[in-house]
DNA sequence: TATGAATGAGACTTCATTCAT
DNA sequence: GATGAATGAAGTCTCATTCAT
């Protein structure tokens, strides 16, 4: 889960960009983020985060003035990566944009993207934020924002593209995204009971499947077989 | 906000068993649901539950043992009302049974359980499974079946009606119902921002429509226009 | 030091004027005072006014919301017993209206002020309201109003009674009570270190005897001997 | 609120050659006496001194080892001041010691004493002195040797010599000069609500002329009119 | 049965103080 | 010598829960 390789305090680190302070920094977001994934945010304590961080706990107060700071770092930090993951896996989209037919390049993704929905880090993320949604608003919307609708429109500009192209039939390309993504993670949050359950790689690629199949169906040209 | 019927104090209900007992244990978990929708499980004190309804503290744990034993019951007795709602929105769909053409009937269920999924009850009970999912994990579970499962099942079985009277194409009428709400449900997320705004009739009715669209163009005989 | 005869829970108390839960409240800021006076404001805690009052430490919190309430109550009730002893000294003056030589009579009124100036409370209160007369000024002056100026008003009252009966030089009362006053307190702040060493009877005496000697030189008619 | 001229710990040097060292520490007593002042010993915290100061908090330690330590100095140092102060204007009489009446003299001294006692520097440590009279005894009994027995017995010299010049009665000088004092500074601390509001001049000076003649007519021979 | 009052445990936060640079 | 960063200890306050009425 901590993924920060926090080297000694005077690190000689191998690209150069963190001095120490960062890279304790981070390591307490990560933990923060660990536990508040684990616990909830009023349940978390700081001193947990604290020993999950392998620091005192002023030290936490030192770098983040509040719990509700921690919370909101952590939160958007990982929310960034979440991001740039997902992104990545609309993005290898491109590289397949002259396939005759998009069901494997859209399958491709679908099977990327389902795989990072179910992970532990969007999972995590998606409890947080669902739970302190009226709380913390400013907060929720903008995890919705990186976590769905970027992606969302990411996906939107490819499809425009195979749209224009002639594999799919003229359409909101907005929309169609939000279709696609909808056929693929509705099911998902079922079969993994809001993250609760792991999802086998076999259900998971069967799912990115029927959505494509379905999303196919309804947009593709002359309604496929 | 109260939602679950409180008949005034001593209530003439239909079958007449109401005790007053019951009628304020009724109360307490109306006003358990409440507050646990507007702070969290955690947050949420037990004094401002029992204030809410009317009653003193040690009130509130006569009739419930536990802050946890509170908020499955408070929590489950809810999901017990929407799903009740969400039946009875799919049931409608019997009654057109023999439309000719679905779309208006499934445009009508499209609309009525947006209306529901948006309402402040099921924002509320989803924020808070997702929240404390993994600390009660079967009381989520529970939820899940009630709100999402059970509702599913009922449409799975329209559905199969219509493929059979030809009105639909060959399916797996479980899926297809999966997509159906997926299609419906996961663009309103976006659009509530997870419930935490309010979503114009408009803009529900347009979701809707689209949903049904994408439906019928995946699962209609022809592929329809 | 702690006075409030704490009576058991329901206790039957004698003149009927005191519920066991006015006790307790008492009996909290009894013990606030004493901490209070021993450790001052800041170092005083909350825990260890609990241990003295024999409560756990919510109750405190119970019955006075914070340490700052807890701290103004526990002075002000302080200083309400403090003013009562100086009235009452001074009210003694009274009987002794028509002495022919009031010089006896101001003597023993500075023997009695004297001893509550030096007491514990008396000197408890005025460490306490120096030390924090910048961050509750409102609180000192309450304080100096009910240790100084009402004492003062009610003396230049009698001084002036005196005055009338020609045992007084004509004179502004309020000033010749406060020049009785400092004349007898500033030398005891002299010899009891601020309130930090007792008294002996004796000093205390003279110093008194030699208050009344100057102030009679001042304030008599023909400048007595 | 600047500088005591506390030479460094051993610092017998004799005239102005302040070392860069001297001088920081000069700089750090006296930003504590400012902030001591003004939030009292407990309140205040290390770091608002460094910062007062201009240094960093490792640096206060490294001049004065303990909050104790730097509180003990801060206050002895401006403890020094305001005995120098006070002195000066005790010795202003010897220059006036052959008027043939001491009124204006002493007048003029107690309008000067007056100024100085409603100073910020000696309502600041009187404040804090009593504040904690009770944990740092030894230091609140130096202060008060410097700001009230000393000054006193200087006081006591001169009014020594006006009485042998026959321009007082004969009298214990000591007793004399503490009944002086007292009749000046305590209707001040009255007026200026113990330290807390300023003192306009025309009162100050209406008080000391007061003080002056009350003394007068119980020192001065006749018993002056 | 319903309640006012009491409590034990624990939360967040701050501060004086010390390393390592 | 001076500083940024880290820490152990402690403090105020809140809360779920239980007596005694």
């Amino acid at each position: 889960m901590s993924s920060v390789e926090s080297r000694g305090p005077r690190g000689a680190d191998s690209r150069g960009t963190d001095s120490p302070r960062v890279n304790k920094r981070k390591a307490i977001l990560d933990a923060a983020f660990t536990v508040f994934a684990r616990r909830g945010y009023a349940q978390a304590g700081v001193q947990e985060i604290a020993d999950e961080a392998g620091v005192a706990k002023p030290t936490v107060y030192n770098h983040l003035t509040d719990k509700e700071t921690l919370f909101r770092y952590a939160v958007e930090a990982s929310a960034d990566v979440l991001l740039a993951e997902l992104l990545a896996a609309v993005e290898h989209l491109r590289d397949r944009a002259d396939d005759q037919d998009p069901r494997a390049a859209l399958t491709e993704l679908a099977v990327r993207l389902a795989r990072i929905c179910c992970g532990e880090r969007a999972s995590a993320l998606r409890r947080l934020t669902y739970a302190e949604a009226s709380h913390f608003t400013d907060l929720a919307d903008g995890v919705q924002e990186r976590t769905a609708r970027r992606p969302l429109a990411a996906l939107a500009d490819r499809l425009a593209r195979l749209s224009l192209s002639g594999q799919l039939r003229p359409c909101d390309p907005e929309q169609a995204a939000g279709h696609f993504l909808a056929l693929l993670t509705g099911p998902l949050e079922l079969q993994s009971r809001r993250g609760t359950r792991p999802v086998p790689d076999a259900g998971l690629r069967a799912t990115a499947e029927a959505a494509v199949d379905v999303f196919l169906r309804a947009y593709a040209y002359g309604g496929e077989p």
